[in-house]
DNA sequence: ATAATTGGAGAGTAGAACTATCCGAGTCGG
DNA sequence: CCGACTCGGATAGTTCTACTCTCCAATTAT
């Protein structure tokens, strides 16, 4: 398979398939001669993963290229490429260290050990938990804020099932891919899902839905 | 308060906040004479509402121009503002039409018949859930698509408590802004739990963090 | 009085993610 | 085997976003 071929197959372009190889995302091909390569289907998969982690998990190209050389490195475990891959996905600011961000740190701390969860501050969740409490209690979202505890526990039950579905032993880099997708993609899925689940009880509050008969959210 | 108390106030750059200006963020002041303006604390406190939605929530200017025009504007109902604010958070791509996709539609409408939700297809959730489970087949991604319904209880469980914390009828403005500011910081600290919840499971998978004894996560 | 600041407009900048152009070297159809 | 097409690789250019800078006359502070 020639880069034509590969661009073809995939419905990237040949300039962007330059690119990626340029940015080291996507591995060089065979070479068959001095100026000429041959690519097979293990590029036209990482060049799709490559596609769902940008487009549909909105990973940067330098976070994508992180979360690849994981995915690449057979010392890197499963455990540390799933910080990676979170790493990639989260917003991150600088801190600013104002009173907020203290209360908003005890609080995560407090949540932490209530829950009896492993993160120290430099889990990418921790911190990027701490910046958005502290955004909030700037704002005045304290009834944001108050749901915490609702959000950890769907969050905990979603950790469980997840982790055990993606993990297998058997395969390491087939597995870490795994775990790299269901990050980048369940992160995408769930926040669909929670748009058309509140898109629901808000149109039932509007009287713009009827409420349904046997249906109350958990069955 | 001229324009250097407001930036000095919030932390914000003259030139950042001329700029919101200039892109019908932030509203202008009050004139005072032809070329000096007065700015308040609602000026403020729309600016920090701006630097949150951006930096915490990841939304565009242009996103966020749309959330605030919602916000202003007395005729979007809540349940409008919502959808207006789900859009603005959603990465969006052109839709493809392969098959993936198709079957991925069929997924789609068969959970949210499943749920009885109340979604079509022009909610912004609705096509990004297409997107993502049809990303996630062209990948062969299945172990996470099979979560679908556990993220989809876990979503309908989260919406709930979600709306009725953040809407009340007292006050449009203030309730929109609410609904707002939860559903774009709420999905930041929801991926932040994820990661801190989904560390700690394979932390315990891995070994490196003992199983703890009463502590099931349903805590 | 004079130095600093203001509002407003326009141009300039940095970074991200491509995209286009070249070029000399293969490859393929007739 | 020849001419058109395509290749890989390098470099430069483009588009978009989110600022940031520079001016300038008018105002305000000291």
């Amino acid at each position: 398979m020639r880069i034509g071929d590969l661009s073809r197959e995939t419905g990237v372009s040949v300039a962007s398939i330059k690119y990626y190889l340029r940015e080291g995302l996507l591995p060089p091909g065979e070479r068959t001669s001095p100026n000429q390569a041959r690519y097979d289907a293990a590029h036209a998969r990482r060049l799709r993963l490559i596609r769902a982690l940008v487009d549909v998990g909105g990973l940067s190209i330098a976070g994508t290229r992180d979360v690849l050389s994981a995915v690449d490195d057979p010392a890197v475990s499963l455990h540390d490429a799933l910080g990676t891959a979170q790493a990639a996905v989260m917003a991150r600011t600088e801190p600013v260290e104002d009173e907020a961000t203290t209360r908003a740190e005890q609080t995560v701390a407090d949540l932490v050990e209530r829950r009896g969860w492993v993160a120290s501050e430099r889990n990418p969740g921790y911190r990027t938990a701490v910046d958005v409490l502290a955004a909030l209690e700037r704002l005045g979202g304290e009834r944001v804020a108050g749901l915490l505890d609702v959000y950890a526990e769907a969050m905990d039950g979603v950790a469980a099932h997840e982790v055990a579905a993606v993990v297998d032993t058997e395969d390491r880099e087939r597995s870490v891919e795994r775990v790299v997708v269901g990050i980048a993609l369940g992160g995408a899925l769930m926040a669909a899902l929670r748009g058309m689940a509140e898109a629901t009880v808000s149109a039932r509050r509007s009287g713009l839905a009827p409420d349904p008969a046997g249906v109350t959210g958990s069955g």
